[in-house]
DNA sequence: CGCCGAATTGAAGCCAATCAAAGGGAGTGG
DNA sequence: CCACTCCCTTTGATTGGCTTCAATTCGGCG
């Protein structure tokens, strides 16, 4: 999504609208937006769209998870972001997608048309809002994460974690379906440096692991030691 | 601008305007902008505005350069953006600016209030077209960034380069007015590293450099160095 | 000429990547 | 129900790149 170019990173843009309400989870927007389009199933692993595919077409995540990702030019894979049920994505400058989504856990999504997103919007302010919103929280983000590019492990779990905490906004206990190489690609480190990491927080009673669900015993110790970011929605 | 009832312009990142004239440098929209405030002028080192002022203005960089900053929490420099002449920065969320903005260089630069500018952009399409605009490179260049926090320094000092080459859109030899000290909290490296890095690709044949100003002897493997990034204009 | 800050260069230490191997957990087949 | 397999996770050992600390050189300016 919005790839190409190079912008200055400055502070975004100062709005004060969308209301809060729309900014928080978007459930009213979709409940506006589902009947747009049939709601399609996609089991874990299955590929949305893939890089380089003509599609003008933009998804909001029903149930589930979608990963975005791109292959750099040295064949490295980079995830570009998780889309959490209530979230939308795929919306990108150029009719051709710069990058490739795949379910990560039993997925459904509504499709819509770019058309179709167009008139909706301009009939309806409260999607034009959170069309706005999220693009200013992609920018968020986008710069939370430039940022965190030269922070420790430690710091870019804590922020992932209260990061993914703040969205799902269902207590202090979260799903991971995404496997620690999808979390790796996502902070920029390997794998096994988050597998070592994960262990060092449970050490430290940080948090507290159980199979697929991690439980962040201390949000307010793993907030601080993400180095104070988390300017968007934490 | 950016209203919310039906300012979304084409909703959403995939506009295919503002015209390439006015992504350019924005000297047309400059043109029309600088005779809404008094010109100013900073000496190199001059604070703009602080972190955490209250301040409810934008700016654009009539000549010069002014660069934005904060301190994380952990008392390091991060280097936001450069800003050079016929860009603007300053707007934000919140009527707090969250960044400092201070004259790397002899800069002049015009401030204008947040009123004026609404007022402005919504009789002036092209000046919205070059506020969205703006917006969408910002979060283009941060998404940029966040990729290029996992890159080697040297590719993050490529990027940075050719990055600069095409903003200042003079040929291949471009003035640093920066201090690597700068560049370093910019790319996430230490001021030892970029200098390190500078001296290895000038013996490599890629740069020449002569006091202050660069020359990319060789743009083309510079670029294939950054890692395929600069998807935009580059 | 001499001062001072920035840039460069040198040497050592640390953190994460990489290579390598062992330890679960879920699904399948016996 | 158990054994087996596959894949992911975890843990270990080594390597490499960047940071840090430290010393020297360069450039501007009185």
């Amino acid at each position: 999504m919005l790839q190409p170019g190079h912008a200055v990173p400055a502070p975004g843009p100062r709005v004060d609208w969308p209301p809060a309400s729309a900014r928080t989870t978007g459930d009213l927007t979709l409940a506006r937006i589902t009947p747009l389009g049939r709601v399609d199933h996609f089991p874990p692993g299955v590929t949305l769209y893939a890089e380089g595919d003509a599609g003008d077409f933009v998804y909001w995540v029903v149930a589930g998870m979608v990963r975005t990702t791109n292959v750099s030019r040295d064949g490295k894979r980079v995830v570009r972001g998780f889309h959490l049920s209530g979230e939308f994505f795929g919306m990108e400058r150029a009719p051709v997608h710069a990058s490739s989504a795949e379910a990560v856990s039993d997925t459904r999504a509504v499709r819509c048309s770019r058309s179709r997103l167009d008139a909706l919007a301009a009939s309806d302010s409260q999607i034009a809002n959170e069309l706005w919103s999220w693009l200013l929280r992609m920018t968020e983000r986008a710069q939370d994460l430039s940022v965190l590019g030269r922070a420790s492990a430690t710091q870019k779990l804590a922020y992932f974690l209260i990061d993914l905490m703040c969205r799902v906004s269902a207590g202090r206990s979260i799903e991971l379906p995404m496997s620690r190489t999808d979390i790796g690609d996502y902070l920029g480190l390997s794998s096994e440096t988050v597998s070592r990491t994960f262990t060092t927080l449970r050490q430290d009673g940080l948090i507290s692991t159980r199979g697929r669900y991690v439980t962040l015993l201390d949000p307010g110790a793993l907030q601080r030691m993400s180095g104070g970011l988390m300017r968007g929605s934490s």
